[in-house]
DNA sequence: CGAGCGCTTGATTGAGTTCAAAAATCGTGG
DNA sequence: CCACGATTTTTGAACTCAATCAAGCGCTCG
């Protein structure tokens, strides 16, 4: 029986420059990425051609398109990395390999994918009801320490307000201190 | 060895009246709910005390507060009934259960799970990039037909924004055609 | 060391909100 | 089944938050 946390222990780790892509709209992707070092995010690009962070993957998170890897069909975000990063990249258990897995790893995907229902669920509530200066701060819970690392359009992007309307509200928070 | 089909088809309907309330902020819930007919839905009230509708389960669909199931701590949804309806009531797997079911059963529960992942994801990034109209005709694309049959304040409410915002939406829309 | 990118700031615009009030629809008791 | 009060939807007018446009500053990295 295969075992989840012993594939993670084998897999090798790969070094990827800041700026690489590693997942592209349209690609087919059979694989997921458990982030070691550095930063990785995931975006899409909308139909006027504007970029929407989706998510950010500092240490020890996971990033992947759900979309492409479920139905086996082509990519709808974009991955690629925000630093000089060190990745475990995971194939997708296949229909064979997944049978494969032992019962204790199912149950461990099911809590992780129970984790991921949650934390999504939070960001639409927050979504319908905060507003930027709130979603802000949240971020900040969310991600300790990002703000530092990652540029600050992609921040604004991942909340869903332009680069002027965050630098508007930091200044705001300031002055409130 | 436990299945997950069986135990559905083995739950007795319960029959529910329209506003009867199933799950409030604050209670503690183990189950999750099974609409077999009629229409459920799950919202949050804001520290603003405003409503913000997060789901709705009309027939065939599943429905349930994921925190208060997960860390088995108080639900942050209160879940109603917007129609009669007649649901199943699951009892989330203990333990115990869950390590009872059959293989069979995960897997399928995995791949639900991913499912709603999935939908999860093309809501997020649809708040973070499309206008109010555009998130209404792609409501209409998900839930065919219950725009028929929910008050339009409540869709204004899942859309995040005002009934008279999603009033004029519509008249636009009619306007157009 | 210069060109370009990222951040800030100001001025203007616009999508959507708020407030108010009328019109339409719903639901309940007689 | 009707009637009447309550709720929902529509419409109008004023307003607001955040977006857009534009310009300037400061870094960085090539």
């Amino acid at each position: 029986m295969i075992n989840l946390s012993s594939i993670l222990k084998n897999t090798a780790i790969k070094k990827i420059k800041k700026g690489e892509i590693l997942l592209s709209n349209g690609d087919l992707s059979d694989s997921f990425f458990h982030v070691v070092k550095g930063c990785l995010r995931s975006y899409i690009i909308d139909n006027k051609g504007k970029e929407h962070v989706f998510q950010f993957a500092p240490e020890d998170w996971i990033i992947s398109d759900q979309e492409s890897m479920m139905n086996n069909g082509p990519a709808i975000l974009n991955i690629d990395a925000i630093e000089d990063s060190q990745i475990k990249i995971i194939k997708r258990p296949s229909e064979k390999t997944l049978t494969g897995l032992d019962k204790e790893s199912l149950l461990e995907m099911n809590t992780k994918l129970l984790r991921r229902i949650n934390s999504l669920q939070k960001r639409i509530i927050q979504l319908l009801s905060s507003s930027a200066e709130e979603r802000y701060t949240e971020f900040l819970k969310t991600y300790p320490n990002l703000a530092q690392r990652v540029p600050q359009k992609m921040i604004a992007s991942y909340l869903g307000i332009t680069p002027e309307g965050l630098s508007r509200v930091r200044k705001e928070l300031v002055r409130k201190k």
